[in-house]
RNA sequence: GGUUCGGUAGUUCAGCUUGGUUAGAAUACAUGCCUGUCACGCAUGGGGUCGCGAGUUCGAGUCUCGUCCGAACCGCCA
């Protein structure tokens, strides 16, 4: 037996008992005539005493040992004569008698400390030195957590976890699919799935009526913080159920986790239509842990001479409340910001309801303080709040301000991590124009329902814009968290969406045949919803970013910087899949 | 495809604005001393292709251009 206890258990009960750890040299402390070592495991830590009165050769053995050496040591637990109040075995610690060194290491190239000295990029490289650290292994440990918390909640509702296909047809809507060569059947390809979307709504066919899956999906996207190429759902599909069945289930899910993870309760979740989202937060994922919702002045701000506001299709902007004192430098920061091509606005314009009633603005030319008080009653502003306005087309000005508001948001502290806003997002239109190709893309996906009362839009095609759907996001805290929709069942209004995505009868049958023909076989009414697992995770566990919550992730340019992937293969591999590389 | 920031000791960084002697700090590592440490302490020591290439210059870590790599973001992500 390797050992008998783990290097997090014991404590001044065990006093006397005689033990075996297993476990990493952490840190050593040679102090001449004693020696301590620091035992880690993924448990904890226990100190190792060695004395060189009691055993000069055990002590010098220990003494000369390295850091992240696997270690072995028998010994009696025993009161320490001067505690470490700061770990939970710090009251106790190992009169060691026998120490057997289990393997060597190298020193580690970053120290496995809580607060590490190694950069992202040398974490990667030796990532399995990274998860030794304390803040690696509670992420992967909460990510177990909530993975056990999701099956028992889903289970014990009657839904059960199968699995789909990882090897699936490649389909040309949405996100480019990883692709794999097959080479028993040469010059054809499967893809990865982007989601099991259409097996879900096939073992809703076969009757399997609440299906789960915690599952990996593949897109081959560039990467962001929190998008990967591979990335985990937790995937959903719900027969004979309407929206909100769906929405009370899942919300169910939501609040089941934030309880046992996070010990908060909520009331119901808030609830948004698509449109009011982005009239208020310029974003469909709105961040609603603070106020500042956008205020639309074209009546007060236009037709005062000013080209810029009076030929804008709209004039937009928010109150930072208690900004007024802000200097010329901190306004001309913000004035930059709003003018990186990441946002792209021509400018800023501020007005400053100062302490003592007064107004100032970079528009004062045009707007006298009567003007400017009118303003400022629109957004319901107090002495010492700051107006920030952007005008321009509509749709692009309050994308520019949404980015706005949550740098503004950013600055005052007010998307504190530890505080979680959750809200449904409904209504989404169901499809949506692409300029560059000329024609409607489906907004969710081309299986969802459009809002029953606007379905017959759908017969006239300068309304398809306007057509919203059933479907709806869940919104954490700016993070989208999860999506879904009802889907469509009935054939006819299949063939309809197909229509307005532009396919013939031919080419949606050649895309979905099989879906289509099991829908014409007792399809029920069914819908469903997939949360991003992993984001899911790194909203819990207080991060931006997904990254430290997956095991093994690839970096910015998706490469696995560890295995050194993707990598050429060789001519044989190449030949026996016929597949010709270009030189 | 684009924008921004970064690349200097094993590691994290300073130095670059204003080019000029032997490129520093912390930490890690090594050696020695030290019997109650727990970020132990003290002393000593080794450790550098300043990402790579070209250019400007008497002289480049420092300035210019290119390139590679990393990070955040825009496009993209049904």
């Amino acid at each position: 037996m390797y050992r008998t206890n783990t290097c997090g258990e014991l404590n001044i009960n065990n006093v006397g008992q005689t033990v075996t750890l297993c476990g990493w040299l952490q840190r050593s402390r040679d102090l001449g005539g004693m020696t301590f070592i620091d035992l880690r495991d993924r448990y904890g830590i226990t100190q190792l005493a060695f004395n060189m009165e009691t055993n000069a050769e055990l002590c010098e053995k220990a003494r000369r040992l390295g850091r992240e050496y696997v270690l072995q040591a028998v010994g009696t637990v025993i009161e320490r004569s001067s505690k470490n109040s700061k770990i939970p075995t710090g009251e106790i610690e190992i009169e060691v008698r026998e120490l057997n060194i289990l393997n060597e290491s190298k020193t580690p190239p970053f120290t496995i400390e809580d607060s590490s000295d190694g950069g992202d990029d040398l974490r990667m490289k030796y990532r399995y030195l990274d998860i030794r650290r304390n803040p690696v292994r509670c992420n992967l440990e909460l990510r177990h957590r909530m993975a056990m918390l999701v099956r028992n909640y889903l289970s014990n509702q009657d839904f059960l976890e199968i699995e789909t296909p990882m090897l699936i047809k490649s389909t040309p809507e949405g996100a480019r699919d990883f692709v794999v060569p097959s080479r028993m059947n040469p010059g054809e390809f499967y893809a990865l799935p982007q989601s099991p979307q259409q097996y879900k709504q096939l073992l809703m066919v076969a009757g399997m009526d609440r299906y789960f899956q915690i599952v990996r999906c593949f897109r081959d996207e560039d990467l962001r913080a929190d998008r990967q190429p591979e990335f985990t759902q937790i995937d959903c599909e719900m027969s004979f159920a309407e929206q909100e069945d769906v929405l009370d289930m899942f919300e169910g899910l939501a609040k089941h986790l934030f309880k046992e993870v996070k010990d908060l309760d909520f009331g119901a979740f808030p609830r948004m239509t698509w449109h009011e989202a982005m009239r208020l937060y310029g974003s469909d994922k709105p961040d609603i842990r603070f106020g500042m919702q956008f205020v639309e002045l074209n009546d007060v701000a236009q037709g005062r001479g000013f080209s810029l506001f009076d030929g804008a299709e709209l004039v937009v902007g928010i109150n930072a409340e208690g900004c007024a004192d802000y200097t010329r430098k901190q306004l001309d920061a913000l004035t930059d910001f709003v003018k990186r091509p990441q946002v792209g606005a021509g400018g800023l314009v501020y007005v400053k309801y100062n302490a003592d009633g007064s107004f100032k603005s970079s528009v004062d030319k045009f707007f006298d303080q009567n003007a400017l008080h009118a303003v400022a009653d629109k957004f319901g502003a107090k002495p010492g709040d700051l107006m920030l306005i952007l005008c321009g087309p509509a749709m692009k000005t309050r994308v520019q301000l949404c980015s706005l508001r949550l740098e503004m948001g950013g600055r005052l502290g007010l998307r504190r991590p530890d505080q979680f806003a959750p809200l449904w997002v409904i209504d989404f239109p169901l499809l949506e124009w692409d300029e560059e190709t000329q024609r409607f893309y489906a907004m969710h996906h081309p299986f969802t329902a459009p809002k029953p009362e606007d379905e017959a839009l759908l017969d006239q095609p300068d309304r398809w814009g306007d057509i919203r759907a059933n479907a709806y996001d869940i919104v954490i805290n700016g993070v989208e968290v999860g999506g879904g929709s009802i889907r469509i069942h009935d054939r006819v209004l299949q063939n309809k969406m197909f229509h307005a995505l532009g396919f013939s009868d031919e080419k949606a049958y050649e895309q979905f045949g099989f879906l289509l023909d099991a829908f014409s076989y007792g399809a029920p009414p069914h819908a469903g919803l997939a949360f991003g697992f992993d984001r899911l995770c790194s909203l819990f566990g207080g991060a931006d970013s997904i990254r430290d919550f997956i095991a093994f992730p690839k970096n910015n340019s998706g490469r696995d910087v560890m295995s050194c992937s993707p990598a050429p293969i060789s001519q044989q591999q190449l030949d026996e899949l016929n597949i010709c590389v270009k030189q």
